[in-house]
DNA sequence: ATATATATTAACCAAACATTAACAAAATGA
DNA sequence: TCATTTTGTTAATGTTTGGTTAATATATAT
């Protein structure tokens, strides 16, 4: 049994706050919920943090301001930005939709918490690299990565090949944010040159494909930089 | 409670240094002063400072020499220079010897107070790429500096080139202040020519493109200069 | 050993990005 | 004022990076 992960929630509007909250301790997070900039701050020093998650916009201090004074403090945190719109909007509709019983319910929103996790995750592994988790779910996909098994809905899971497999799993590490380009040729290829990269550009293609089922799910490229795994939702 | 930041400054008129130097104080910072060029890379050896801010006229050691020696040391702290007048040669040299910004003597407190505060904090900004602050928020638009996505209001995000989003992440830096040509030149492009400079100028006409959307957010020229970033209010 | 799966290399094209050129318009200073 | 420098802008050109398919090579399993 893992011991729950810790949570700084800071977010002003007190509904959303209050159902995000119940909706990550739901999923075994810890979470301790500040209603503005100076009290999540004031929280962030008094207490130890897996990962903040910051609303953007908030009256007085806004997001980045507060994560420019948690950074002073301390250098690691990861730090997740809730930047109103798309998240808020999905995870209140989903409230809405299962009124009374909405815990029940999976929210549309389940890329916040793939977020969350796989920045967890991430984090977790550069510090202890046994300790790695092995299953991921990217949109309607299920990726067993131990079994190199993807599986979509309820149809026969296809087999992945060792690299497809693993520069899947890095990109799920990295699902809605920077996989670099980078990163995935030293650690899958262990060298970087112009041919392991053109290798990888054919990887990236054939994982394409994998995922062309589900069209909420993406890897977008960003030039010179890497590939992002995006849901879309 | 913030820790103090600390201060080496470096300037051989005693009366004009002690006069800053208290002035500073009054302003929480922690400063030591130096009288001269040997003095002041003696003390920098010895401690670890937040801020340099160097006078360039001195005897025996001018500041240009000392950056110089500074920047051998340490590659990040952020150097200031002290000078009388504004020649553009000197204020080039600056930048060539890795020097942040510049300060013409006399000069308004308030405003040094500013720039200091400023400073330290791009600076801050500049040393943890990886971790820290990438997302700016610029009038009505949204500045994602690691996903180079620019998004307005809640329409569908521009993507940004490296250079754009570089350029404007600078900008963005030194809202409201000036941000030197030599600056970006010698920073993003690494060389600072007729053609670079040329270069500087489409990308600068790209992104005020980018920023129409928003008409409280301007890209001004300060001829000779450099370019200032203003959300009128 | 041979089929089969996996991985790399090649070749070609398209897209994204950066620089250069050319000319017009401002700003500056003698 | 006029000459000079700096900046604004657009388009043309050059360069790098990525998408795609297929051919070849390498590894693996039967």
């Amino acid at each position: 049994m893992e011991t729950a992960k810790k949570i700084l929630l800071v977010e002003d509007d007190p509904n959303f706050g209050a159902i995000l909250k119940d909706y990550l301790m739901l999923n075994d997070f810890e979470v301790t919920h500040a209603k503005n900039g100076m009290e999540g701050f004031e929280k962030f020093k008094k207490d130890t943090y897996d990962l903040c998650i910051l609303d953007v916009m908030m009256p007085y201090k806004d997001g980045y301001t507060l994560a420019r004074e948690i950074r002073e403090k301390n250098q690691d945190v990861p730090i997740v930005f809730l930047t109103a719109k798309s998240m808020k909007e999905d995870v209140l509709k989903g409230y809405k939709v299962g009124a009374d019983d909405y815990l029940n319910k999976p929210f549309d929103s389940e890329v916040l918490l793939m977020k969350i996790k796989a920045i967890i995750q991430r984090k977790s592994a550069e510090t202890k690299p046994d300790s790695t988790v092995f299953e991921f779910t990217i949109g309607k996909f299920h990726l067993n990565s131990k079994l190199r098994q993807l599986s979509f809905d309820g149809q026969e899971p296809s087999k992945l090949s060792p690299k497809e497999c693993e520069l899947l799993k890095m990109l799920a590490l990295h699902v809605d944010d920077v996989m670099p380009r980078e990163l995935a040729l030293t650690k899958i290829w262990r060298d970087d040159n112009y041919f392991t990269s053109r290798s990888m550009d054919v990887y990236i293609a054939k994982l394409r494909k994998y995922l062309k089922p589900d069209e909420n799910v993406e890897i977008l490229n960003i030039h010179g930089e890497g590939f992002r795994l995006v849901i879309k939702k």
